[in-house]
DNA sequence: TATATTTAGTAAACATTGTTTACTAACTTA
DNA sequence: TAAGTTAGTAAACAATGTTTACTAAATATA
């Protein structure tokens, strides 16, 4: 009899319900308007439901961000099939912005807010995300032997690079570019981005 | 009789410390523990009384968001007294970082959250930060008249470096460096802004 | 000066949100 | 079929922003 296997399988099914709910609620509604209530309205059960499978708001968050940090690595892995390496450091250039502005409430979730990432118990989030950190470094050390960033600290560039990218996407994620014309901004961006690659190509 | 003037008086000083009061919890406890309550207990008042002086809590901060950009704007406009417009370029980016550490309450209201800066009624807030990212175009511009960035659009070049610094900022402030060992973060911020001073000495 | 009015202030309550307690009903197992 | 386990719910609690209804003090006015 697969009563038990069947149960164990409802019981992931309804997990994954609510974690499917409460992330795109996370990206349709921002992280404010994603409440235990809504989730629970939305797949209509009682919100005191939610609670049996998750142990309370911040393991949910965990889940998605550890969802949400796959799904990024997985972004950066397929980048790595790109031998040249300044082709790659590019092709992650690209890849991390258009995770950012496809998965805004992801992004959000990773690198901006102040809860879930920075509690102890979200480790695995971390360790998963460490996986697409060491790609960047790893592609910049490789820019590096192929004579690009004379003898700098590949670890340094290849913080610098980050921090410039995610300067960008979470000044447009939380919208402070208004100073900007709304029909510029993206021309802004991509020019940006240009000087960026244009200052890195001089070997 | 002043007694007009003397209420007026008192009822500016109260407005006062209330919002030092706020600006310090803001400070302190940072933006989720500053409450309307945790202000009214720290000054001995009721909570309502604290909607006799503010509309709401957004308007508080509106007011705390205003003073943190004219403090910050302080800080750009002492930098113009450097003529060399690349030594008064990396003043600002000093400034910069200088404000951001020394304040992270503020910066938070100011670059990262949602909430203050993304209503209309702020609008002062935003006059005022405009000032501040004049001067970093200007200083830009007077760079390249100076040689330096080559042939680039200067605004694209001062959304490039002001992208850059907050994306170090919001790194750091949001504790998302923790893959680096604590004792080599403020070296490693160090030496990343050496490599950027570097890109762009190349005249 | 005595009264009317404005103002500062408060207590208590409401709405929203995360969360828990106490209960019910259904399903599983012996 | 009876006992026990599990899924689920309603109601309540605590914290927070906010409002309503009231009090008392200060001020202005007759």
């Amino acid at each position: 009899m697969g009563t038990k296997e069947r149960r164990e399988r409802e019981r992931l099914e309804m997990k994954d319900l609510i974690l499917d709910t409460a992330t795109r609620q996370l990206e349709e509604l921002g992280y404010d308007k994603m409440t235990i209530r809504s989730i629970a309205e939305e797949i209509e059960y009682s919100p005191r439901t939610i609670y049996l499978y998750f142990k309370d708001k911040d393991e949910l968050l965990y889940a998605i961000s550890i969802k949400a940090f796959t799904l990024f690595a997985k972004a950066f892995e397929s980048v790595l099939e790109i031998e040249d390496p300044y082709e790659r450091l590019m092709g992650l250039n690209r890849a991390y912005f258009k995770f950012a502005f496809d998965n805004p409430g992801y992004y959000d979730l990773m690198f901006i807010l102040r809860g879930p990432m920075n509690s102890d118990l979200n480790q695995d989030s971390w360790d998963i995300g460490m996986r697409s950190h060491q790609i960047l470094e790893e592609t910049v050390r490789d820019c590096m032997k192929a004579g690009y960033f004379n003898e700098q600290d590949p670890d340094v560039v290849a913080f610098t690079l980050w921090s410039y990218v995610h300067g960008v996407v979470s000044l447009k994620i939380r919208d402070r570019m208004r100073m900007y014309p709304e029909d510029i901004r993206e021309d802004l961006i991509s020019q940006s981005i240009e000087i960026i690659h244009t200052m890195m190509k001089k070997k």
